[in-house]
DNA sequence: AGCTGTGAACGCATTCACAGCC
DNA sequence: GGCTGTGAATGCGTTCACAGCT
């Protein structure tokens, strides 16, 4: 398992009572949403190859998961396979990008522009996937009006005006972790309704706005304990780290594995 | 839970190796060992602020869950709070440190020094949470020799020699996509058995070798597909992105109220 | 014959609710 | 009285296995 669990912060539920008749909920289970990006990579990889049909073999393969739980996953969005053949990749990949809103691009703010925000500035990655840089903010006053990636940063005050003017639904915060909070609050005052946010900080958000967290060293932790466990299991290691902890248990020969 | 958990003392003696006990497996489920690490940062805050004691209520408060999940996560590591009182902060944070295995450092390299190595590179939050930075890679002649936060940037060719002189186990991959499982495969080969990947790419690895996966643009398209449902759900709402799909694809008639 | 789409079975994670201890 | 620790209940996600279509 790879991707952080538990995103949402606030339920989708938009009225109170419902007065007149809904579409009826659609409902894609959120850990099926969260790997649609990884189908929609791997389709975009196959495409580029040339490839423009495929089983849900191949295309499991190509995105790392098994073809069971990719089939179900598409299930959730319709029939876009042929039995008997299987997926032709231009349409599905459509399909895909359609479901996840990224067939346009999103507007997106960055705020903190330190060496992490630099590099989210420069991710060519973001633009070829659906969103679009228009915004780096930061307090510090000799941050600003250096240019990152053929954007000047502006200084923080202007928030409000930019998510306006850009219409910005989503905010990145590379902050340190003091200021996350207060820059979060800003930021959904001013109309952001998603955040990503790399600062070590849990955040607290209305009713209505999603956070998603990103954390390195949470990431190196995990990794770390999985790691512990293998030298436990197996002491003729020395990749260990310099002091042993005290009598933990040896664990089974199996131990956590990821594919 | 069946197992009765040893409660053992408070003094952080790393090293002192336990006699005999050979408790049982452990297992700690894999959703609870990703939160560890989150219970380790709220309790350090708490720990800095003073707070010497907590409710599990509070810590819970503090780590972004509800207090049912806290207590039954904690209880997979053994009793360490005391009824009708709550949790020695001190003594939590010190448990679930050893049970990470953070607490000593573990040694890391970093391999592509583009941007996003540049800023793990300087990221601060690493040495303060059990992980050193041993050496950086990069396979571009001219980068090599460059100083990032007080590490000169090696050639990859040096990796083996520099994974074993320094007993690494845990590598970050911060290449492009492409160099990805090349580099994925040399560290393995040198003895690297944990990888956190930054570079967009599934990986193939041996069994007992551990993946984690961080993807940028893939978590802002998480947030992007509930962005649009709220703003399918509101369509007083002008946060929405700019166009309409762009015939991408054909039979994209059905529309988005469907089913 | 081959591959998708899906109900049913299973297993893991979360939540509930209260027994047990301070 | 208050708070932890934990079985039991519930809910979610994954896997199985096969019906249904090409």
């Amino acid at each position: 398992m790879t991707t952080p669990r538990n995103a949402r912060t606030a339920a989708p539920a938009v009225g109170a009572a419902e007065p007149s008749a809904k579409p009826v909920e659609r409902g894609i289970p959120e850990a099926t949403v969260a790997r649609l990006p990884v189908y929609l990579r791997a389709l975009t990889g196959l495409s580029d190859t040339g490839v423009d049909t495929c089983s849900s073999e191949e295309l499991a393969a190509a995105a790392g998961v098994n073809s069971a739980k990719l089939r179900k996953d598409l299930s959730y969005l319709g029939s876009y396979g042929t039995r008997g053949v299987g997926y032709d990749v231009e349409y599905l990949r459509y399909q895909i990008a359609r479901e996840i809103g990224v067939t346009q691009d999103w507007p997106v703010v960055i705020v903190g522009i330190g060496n992490l925000g630099h590099a989210l500035a420069n991710y060519s990655g973001f633009s070829s996937r659906g969103f679009r840089i228009v915004a780096l903010l930061d307090a510090d006053p000799r941050r600003q009006g250096e240019d990152v990636g053929g954007l000047g940063i502006r200084p923080f005050e202007e928030i409000e005006r930019l998510v306006e003017e850009h219409h910005v639904a989503i905010g990145v915060i590379a902050t340190p972790a003091v200021a996350a909070q207060h820059v979060c609050d800003r930021l959904v005052a001013a109309g952001v309704t998603s955040i990503l946010n790399f600062a070590p900080a849990v955040l607290t958000v209305p009713h209505g706005v999603d956070v998603r967290k990103v954390d390195l060293s949470i990431e190196l932790q995990i990794l770390a304990y999985h790691e512990q466990r293998k030298a436990l299991a197996d002491p003729g290691s020395d990749a260990v780290p310099d002091a042993l902890p005290s009598g933990l248990a040896p664990l089974a020969a199996d131990g956590v594995v990821s594919r």
